[in-house]
DNA sequence: CCCATATTCAACCATTCAGTTGACCATGGT
DNA sequence: ACCATGGTCAACTGAATGGTTGAATATGGG
């Protein structure tokens, strides 16, 4: 029924694919980049990265001979609400998150100066 | 390497499975009433019932002959703060998220015993 | 005991998946 | 024009998935 949901959380269900958008977390990339840190083939990363295009999480833009990757994270927002509706679980973790990412913030922007 | 996630990405990358938390979510469940709504086998529904309870997202406990189905909303919390990860917009540390992370679960350890 | 109910097991099937390799296209530099 | 670079395509492999069916294993009730 739900094709999003489906593409995202099977994506999302790799580890190979979830090293790929922590890698994109932090910067774009170009393809042979990506791959670099893998032991696997540029075809493997090429098709895992069509797999996270596919699904919304990343998008891909060829300037001249290099394709450059962009972590799209808004495509995880529809699954995140999905799960939500599941969290039960105590504001006790989502607080300490929140105060983990306000320190990561803070320091992140004390680094960059 | 994360098998955790893995599995439980992977279990939600099904609808039938995601539909079947959604019946747990309004209460606990004999494994033929979670069947019932479905257009395929007994058998099937079972093995979509063993994926979950792989991932930790159900518990089962037999009562006589029948199988009691028991929503485990906890199970989402790893994966659920691993997308939150993601969420914001701006750069994090992740290095820093994976310790987050690792002390995170430890403590779920500890607080479900 | 006998039978119905609840659930799983085992074997099988078709499809998808993750990976490889080698050939192929496109582009940029010299 | 040539060649190296960046990336994908195509064909193949082995393993995993999602489903089926029919037999098997409890367990409970009359």
């Amino acid at each position: 029924m739900d094709t999003q949901l489906d593409a995202v959380f099977a994506a999302l269900a790799d580890p190979t694919r979830r090293a790929i958008l922590s890698l994109l977390l932090e910067d774009d990339m170009a393809v042979t980049d990506v791959a670099e840190p893998f032991e696997m083939s540029l075809a493997a990363i090429s098709k895992h990265l069509a797999i996270l295009a596919g699904a919304g999480l990343i998008s891909q833009e060829k300037h001249g001979r290099v394709k450059w990757c962009k972590l799209e994270p808004y495509a995880l927002r529809a699954a995140s609400i999905w799960m939500q509706g599941f969290g039960q679980f105590e504001p006790v973790n989502l607080d300490a998150f929140e105060r983990f990412l306000a320190v990561e913030l803070t320091d992140d922007a004390q680094d960059q100066g």
